[in-house]
DNA sequence: TTGTATGCGTTATCAT
DNA sequence: ATGATAACGCATACAA
């Protein structure tokens, strides 16, 4: 790779002049085009690695997201990379797969590397954002709101989610609504259930913790069935929601006969199950908005941390 | 952030001392103490931006796919993450979104940054890994094999799971078998295509040339029903097979009636859909053995390019 | 084994 | 506006 020296030497001036050349710090017309001219011959681009060192930041953004298989985060990534591209900046997707070690990992990461800032739905509220934060750098919670860090969040109202679930299976006429709860150390399983909670009840046994995925989904629905108390569930987020339809499914039963309620939709299905209840989060939207949110910061924005809830919309 | 030569003063050693110790270079068995105390006191962790720049590598590798939001591709990517994290590598997934553009600035990130090597299911044919190779940098092309390249390859026989997906229609006794085919820069559209073709035949008006997408799909199913000659139909990946089943469905018919047969899975929705066919691809193999070979290279490998083509298993 | 000093390729400071 | 040069933080060649 041709160095700022060599473009330098091509074009007959010095390495601070190419430097200004390209990076529109005003400059001799006819040098700009000897520059440019240069480094068009020897195919220079500038190395980033040096770059970055010197200027101690760089247009990269991490994000970081506890399963990329899931499409929700996805569809978050989605929002956050339109918006950060306009920016001029590109994303670094990292997949912590819910493991606080691997989590880490990426944060250690992006802290030592020169990210320009962090865009996290972390794994768990355990997680040690702390050393980002006490370094000053761009941090940006999204979809799930650390309770007590001071920290830009965006996020749902996750337990108007969990009511508006319910509250669609009621309307609908069942009557023992049950629930497939998440992991109990995530913010928004423990509010979506908090929602049922508050709109059901909780009785002994309609309260089933599981895991956020599909085959926890999946077991869950079967136990409930097995259990054979209620007529109805409400699934907290996606990826249980289809494994409880497929567990229905494998039951002979039609999510009809048996009330399904998701939070969280999954696309490329929205047709194919007639009486499922979606209440469909805004997951791109809250990938962009936490995108703007970080680039404020990183622009310099010091007011204090706010925290973004976007609204759902009821079907 | 606290650097080497504070962590030095503060353990009374030089700065390359610590950095020997730090790296796993003989030392002192008490000096070596003594650093990792005083990097422990001062939190201290290596600059990555200044190490890359010194050794003129990292430890980070690129994957850049086509479409961050097709299942398919995620699964690659978890193929690609799991095998290069045991290896010590973390992984910067990037979104060309098909887009020749935004595939060029990764690739030029994945250039001028310091990447260990680079992962593409490239966007076009016409993808540019030219300036990449000619630096000697390590790249595998996975999914979709370049045609005139020298570069190592992993890839599944599409033209395979295109006769399998069209033999498996005849088989169940279906008679007149359209296809709708990907973009036609696109190696494996074209090779699936290829291969319906071959046990097909091709007679006008059954080949119905969409975008690998789901709206696309759902629009030329549409197509193919308004036109009434088809039975059956094979789509070539899975989104547009999603599409097209939501089509169908949209239409008041179900599989079993017209035909479907799917080149590549759709997950969480195994027995969602009885009747319609799935040719599986093994995605997350394809991501575990690019990152294999491209480990390979990194760590030295000089024998030609290989190409490897990973069998379909049949339904 | 340990320390000193240089260089990686930029950008930014300071003269000019 | 332009050029010489220092500095970013680390790893390593060389000297001790």
């Amino acid at each position: 790779m041709a160095t700022i020296y060599e473009v330098a030497k091509e074009a007959g001036v010095s390495p601070a002049t190419v430097s200004r050349a390209l990076n529109g710090i005003p400059v001799r017309e006819d040098l700009v085009e000897r520059v440019l001219a240069a480094s068009q011959l020897l195919g220079y681009s500038p190395n980033r690695t040096a770059r970055d060192l010197r200027r101690r930041s760089s247009e990269v953004i991490a994000l970081i997201i506890p399963d990329i298989e899931n499409p929700y985060f996805t569809a978050l990534a989605r929002g956050v990379e339109d918006r950060a591209r306009d920016a001029g900046y590109s994303v670094m997707l990292c997949n912590s797969d819910e493991d606080l070690e691997k989590e880490a990992d990426y944060l250690r990461i992006a802290l030592t590397g020169q990210t320009a800032g962090v865009i996290i739905a972390h794994a768990s509220a355990k997680s040690a954002l702390g050393p980002l934060l006490a370094q000053g750098r761009a941090v940006v919670a999204v979809d799930r709101v650390p309770e007590g860090e001071q920290v830009d969040s965006v996020g749902v109202d996750n337990v108007e989610a969990g009511r508006l679930a319910t509250r669609s299976l009621m309307d609908a006429g069942y009557r023992v609504i049950a629930c497939i709860g998440g992991p109990e150390d995530v913010e928004t399983a423990r509010e979506r259930t908090a929602g049922w909670r508050a709109e059901a009840g909780d009785r002994a046994g309609l309260l089933v913790v599981s895991d956020y995925r599909y085959e926890g989904g999946r077991r869950a629905m079967e136990r409930l069935l097995a259990e054979g108390s209620a007529d109805a569930v409400v699934a907290t987020n996606n990826l249980m929601g289809a494994g409880a339809i497929t567990a229905l499914h494998d039951a002979g039963m039609h999510p009809m006969e048996f009330g399904v309620s998701v939070v969280g939709g999954l696309p490329f299905a929205p047709s194919w199950f007639e009486g499922v209840r979606v209440v469909d989060l805004p997951a791109r939207v809250l990938g962009e908005l936490a995108a703007s949110t970080l680039l404020d910061r990183i622009a310099g924005a010091d007011d204090p941390p706010r925290s973004v809830i976007v609204p759902i919309v009821a079907h």
